[in-house]
DNA sequence: CTCCTTTATGTTTTTTGGTATATAACGGAA
DNA sequence: TTCCGTTATATACCAAAAAACATAAAGGAG
């Protein structure tokens, strides 16, 4: 999953395209969204949640409270930690976690798709290609 | 189309729900979004544009500027105005602007339909009703 | 005991997206 | 000609969000 915040490649005969955020919203305001669940794979793949935020150019303390409040409102555990040793320290994804990447990229897909297929036929309503 | 900024009345059996926000883009940014739609609506029904701001509890000129953006990045007003006056002055939206609005109103209810789709498929997932 | 790197947490600063405020132009009605 | 409410536009201000910065604690290795 890239860590998209602009868009990405398009046709340059279309002058607009549609665009989208999808997120679990619970209580407590987000649970899940895309950043979020970037930031859930980047500790799976490193192990660490500073490199994690480092990747993805963000504040260490930013992905704390992110963690923090996905952890909160799971009820359980999404990132497991540890401090000191010999590598400083590290975190990882448990069950819960991992099951949370996957079931937001599941629905997450199905957006994607809608998008596309918005896409697909605004072209036909004028306003696209100069028609206007 | 009610001005929804904040989730609406939800089954309190389910802990999380989809929400999301869908925008159509173009090279200048966002061209149409919920928010501008629903700004236009309130100029169409009021013929004005300031109150359609205090209803909307946005500032004039926050208002102003996003006409502005609209008319610019739709190549053609979608928004027309006169000032002075009996009344003052006032606005009414063109062709192109209720064409603007239907067309965003089409899309938005695809959407709105995606989001009510996967709500109905999430608590087939463990992580609703305290099944964790 | 001292490094090292990371987690954990608080405080300060900056950025930013808006509101608030001010002013001018407009043009019909009184 | 003076009012009035609106459009139009610039500038000042403010508050919430994010970043930047600071500091402590952890624990294995040397």
């Amino acid at each position: 999953m890239t860590y998209e915040t602009k868009k990405g490649a398009k046709s340059d005969t279309a002058r607009f395209f549609w665009r989208g955020r999808l997120w679990l919203e619970g209580p407590e305001g987000t649970f899940l969204g895309y950043g979020r669940v970037v930031l859930l794979e980047r500790i799976r793949d490193s192990g660490s949640i500073s490199a994690a935020a480092r990747s993805m150019e963000m504040s260490y303390k930013h992905a704390w409270d992110l963690l923090d409040s996905m952890n909160r409102q799971a009820g359980c555990k999404l990132v497991e930690t540890c401090r000191g040793g010999k590598a400083g320290g590290g975190a990882r994804l448990t069950p819960a976690g991992m099951k949370a990447v996957a079931l937001f990229k599941h629905y997450h897909a199905r957006f994607k798709e809608l998008l596309a297929e918005l896409d697909n036929g605004l072209n036909l309503l004028g306003w696209d290609k100069g028609s206007e």
